[in-house]
DNA sequence: CCTACCGATCGGTAGG
DNA sequence: CCTACCGATCGGTAGG
């Protein structure tokens, strides 16, 4: 019996449990995410593990709020600095293509692949993924209608359709670099916001 | 125990799991197609399910050759009318998000859907899927070449970058009508198409 | 946080 | 093609 551990320990524990569990539903997905394997992983007992959580649901949910941060981090609050309009825009996609380039997880994007995984399921997993998927999209809006506002872009730009383009070639970059692991992918996919965005350093 | 049965019903019955194990796996994943649900759903035992197949590996990869023949039953072959070069590759195009737009499989775009999920893994599954991807961009980087080589393209075309963005809107129309269920997303699709491809009717 | 369980389900086999 | 199994693993619980 471990002796029983402090509020600081505990806090500390269930974030390896979690950083962990994103690493291994970033491959096998939030199904294939189990208790036992996350418990092997971490050395401790399925049961240790689930008393943080509760039941797998909670866990599936609390690594979803884990993927949020990590993606908060490392992609919208990079670009913060820019100026609001093309050149914020830019620092958000470069970063987010970045992001995708260096994969810190080891299946890719987290996001990417659970919104695979769940598209044709309902329930509290999935909608929890809709909501950051919802929330992202969003910010892109923001970005490009701003940028159209201050006449970074065209006034007669389709803000909906640009979004798409974005997240398409974002989708497509992933594709190309967990899937086939074609490395000229990032070339690709920087053409192509080179298409949308037009040449960085300039208005 | 059920009477011995003909070649032709062994066949037809052999069909009807692979149908129906398509049909899950567009949902569930390739890893998420279980034998016990197979057999349920055809009404046989998990034993009789095996029988055919031997291992559920083998299962996986007569469900990877099903999904083959559908796609290349919906795509590629109600194309082959138009004359190549660019209308062709319109053709195929437009019969491309015509099937994602029907979406006769519950789950949306089935390769799509496996390769998110063997991104991340090894073996002949994993080969499999990667075979047939590799198969399709190949037919689109004949059809963009002959475009060009014709001269309804550009001669400077990228041909890789342009198989890229063709990819991409395809794997954005899934991901936001499976996903996000926006009817809107054909409309998206169809004006990215329009914008690499040019106007349908003229050359 | 552990050990020691639970019933359900997994892929697969034996034997007919 | 079936019934009747197998060991392994699933999510989860009891009790400490």
């Amino acid at each position: 019996m471990s002796p029983r551990k402090s509020v600081v320990e505990t806090r500390h524990t269930r974030r390896r449990i979690l950083d962990r569990g994103l690493e291994i539903a970033s491959v096998e997905g939030l199904e294939g995410l189990t208790i036992g394997r996350l418990a092997a992983e971490t050395g401790m007992s399925k049961a240790g593990v689930l008393g943080h959580f509760g039941t797998k649901e909670s866990l599936q949910l609390a690594v979803i709020e884990t993927a949020a941060e990590a993606f908060a981090r490392e992609v919208p609050q990079r670009a913060r600095d820019a100026r609001p309009g093309l050149p914020r825009l830019r620092a958000v996609c470069e970063a987010w293509v970045s992001y995708l380039e260096r994969s810190p997880l080891p299946g890719g994007c987290f996001f990417t692949a659970v919104a695979a995984e769940f598209d044709g399921r309902s329930g509290p997993v999935r909608d929890a993924i809709a909501a950051m998927n919802t929330l992202w999209q969003r910010e892109l809006r923001i970005h490009v209608r701003r940028a159209v506002s201050v006449g970074d872009l065209p006034e007669d730009t389709d803000v909906d359709q640009f979004v798409y383009d974005l997240v398409a070639t974002m989708l497509a970059l992933n594709h190309f670099l967990q899937f086939q692991r074609d490395q000229r992918a990032s070339t690709y996919a920087r053409r192509a916001l080179h298409r949308l965005l037009g040449k960085p350093g300039h208005v």
